[in-house]
DNA sequence: GCTTGAAACTAAATCGATTTAGTAATTTTG
DNA sequence: CAAAATTACTAAATCGATTTAGTTTCAAGC
């Protein structure tokens, strides 16, 4: 009769499976690794042991056999990429990228590295399995957190190499795109080219990024102006929202003839309703984008951008993880990136 | 004087780094933990330790930590999704929230999942450490393989719960799309709105999806129209590529009243391409692509698709990976996903 | 002078699976 | 019929780090 394994019990060892079955532990790993015939197990107990794996619903635990079986003359070090399960991956695969390229140059015969990403749910980082007893990663670089989560990476000093991209935390290393920056070159572009009513673009949620950009737009328009520029909020960060709010705002009659987008999902949502309410960019509505989308390059036309400069972000945040797992430097620091602009035809 | 570790040396252990100072694993294990105080180390021997670490380069090893670390009450499953460096990662993030979805669903007191994306280059699949000897996951996905993959995974039944997306692998249990259905499709709608021109834009070095896909547009087109449809091959897949391809096309005033693009990165370069032609989408020319963009409704027009229903195909891999771990079902199969048609503006 | 306490450590068990070296029982062979 | 070979297993070591339960040495207290 199958026992049936219910959650609420140990974990089956092969131990376990062992005492059930009336064998040794080493017959029924010979039966798990497939390798009764050579070690010449009689097959009725290995049909026992089978039946015992299956009934009950043994899994094995891969720390231990990873412990055992890996090669005592190379040394394997784990690397994560650490991102809410929330958040995109555009800059993490870029990020999840450099750094295999640079594992790689470091590989060799006795040097091993693998390389992943794992998720955690937005404010609950510290729920993270062996997070805190360093017993998943020799390093890691964190990013997309709320925060909660920088609370509580502020209180708890994680004890092995860690690089947080675009937070502030004064125990780490962190990476900093420069949003406020950004926000001041766009109102520049916009009105340099001879804006007159500039409206900003925003999702309801604002993100820490996002406000900043925002807020340094509306007080460069404000200081060569005089005037506070227009605040559209969309309800989220998609196209539709985007199209929606922006839609809502021309539809009123309110004026508008540049527009600066603090994502690039809300700068192809407003295409959408630009276009549908007659008007050209850039020629009646001026557009400014951030470049967090693949294709902002594809747009139409081709979104303007002023945003953080993915290239040396990544660059930073793998050389300085490198670094600390090298302990070459240890004292905590922050690293800001200036924005990058890429004149395109929408501005 | 600083003892550098040398990469051709054998892994620095907690052992070895007490017999350097001369005390036992215990103090290092102490003092690696910051735990000296509690334990009331000596400070002049934390410091001996503490030298020792750097001088030698330890790297603690994880998977002893997480034999260690972890509660024996607890179950931890470990997934994994592999996918090839070189591949996008839209479908596999796709993927990862839907198995970490249904893994959330199973955690319970006793039960723990980790899901993480790793990544294999291209045709170096074997080479991933711990596939063989099942000591880095208990269940994984495999996409975004070449053929070297593929004859790998033939050949080698890997012993845990494996699902291939994308591929046809006898052993293994495998979910796929059909693209030739696609393909079929996409032909009959450009031909139903009265096409007679119809255009196939592919990338130089086509995968089995990409040729298939062309393969069955040209098959339907000439079966219902006895005449084959022009090919238009772009040099990589990118939208720049597809933009070049499609204006060299146009350019040599080769006819084309439908264009079929087999991945959506070519779609978009092909809308620039015939755009700057002074062409409009659809009524010059209408535009089929496959849905493999993230923002294929906001191109402009918003994009007609014909491809994988990537919400089916998620479900069936996830559902299947989870059978396979609970041994519900052990007999390899295939799973054929039809294609979902997205009727948009462009066709 | 003997106990008590603290300081500064160490030995050995442990986590779970695998593998090597071996043993006992039976069968085959010269 | 004894020696050799085969069958069908098991005991114990191992992987690397952590932790518990000591042990030793020295100083302070009565």
């Amino acid at each position: 009769m199958a026992v049936m394994a219910r959650s609420d019990q140990r974990p089956v060892t092969v131990h376990m499976i062992a005492e059930h079955v009336g064998v040794s532990a080493s017959a029924v790993s010979t039966v798990l690794a497939d390798r009764h015939e050579e070690r010449r197990l009689a097959p009725a107990t290995v049909e026992k042991i089978r039946k015992a794996v299956r009934d009950l619903g043994y899994v094995p635990n891969v720390a231990a056999r990873r412990l055992r079986a890996h090669d005592p003359e190379v040394h394997h070090i784990e690397l994560g990429i650490l991102t809410s399960f929330e958040a995109p991956l555009f800059l993490v695969s870029r990020v999840l990228r450099q750094v295999q390229r640079m594992a790689d140059a470091r590989t060799g015969p006795g040097r091993n590295f693998s390389v992943s990403i794992a998720m955690f749910h937005a404010g609950r980082l510290r729920e993270m399995a062996g997070l805190l007893n360093a017993s998943r990663f020799n390093g890691v670089v964190i990013t997309n957190t709320l925060p909660e989560d920088d609370a509580f990476l502020a209180t708890t000093t994680l004890p092995y190499a860690v690089v947080v991209l675009g937070r502030r935390l004064p125990n780490y290393c962190c990476v900093l795109d420069t949003p406020g920056e950004s926000g001041r070159r766009a109102a520049e572009i916009l009105l340099g080219r001879g804006c007159r009513r500039p409206v900003v673009l925003t999702p309801a949620l604002l993100t820490q990024s996002t406000a900043e950009r925002a807020e340094a737009f509306c007080t460069t328009v404000r200081a060569q102006t005089g005037t506070e520029p227009a605040r559209v909020v969309a309800e989220g960060f998609t196209p539709t929202h985007g199209a929606d709010a922006l839609r809502a705002h021309l539809g009123a009659g309110r004026g508008c003839d540049g527009l600066y987008a603090v994502t690039d999902g809300l700068a192809l949502g407003a295409y959408q309703a630009i276009k549908d309410a007659g008007r050209t960019i850039p020629k009646d509505i001026a557009v400014v984008g951030v470049g967090d989308h693949e294709h902002a390059d594809f747009f139409d036309p081709p979104l303007t951008c002023v945003g953080p400069s993915n290239e040396t972000i990544v660059e930073q945040i793998v050389t300085q993880l490198f670094d600390l797992m090298n302990r070459r430097r240890v004292k905590p620091r922050e690293t800001f990136v200036p924005p990058s602009v890429a004149m395109r035809a929408s501005a």
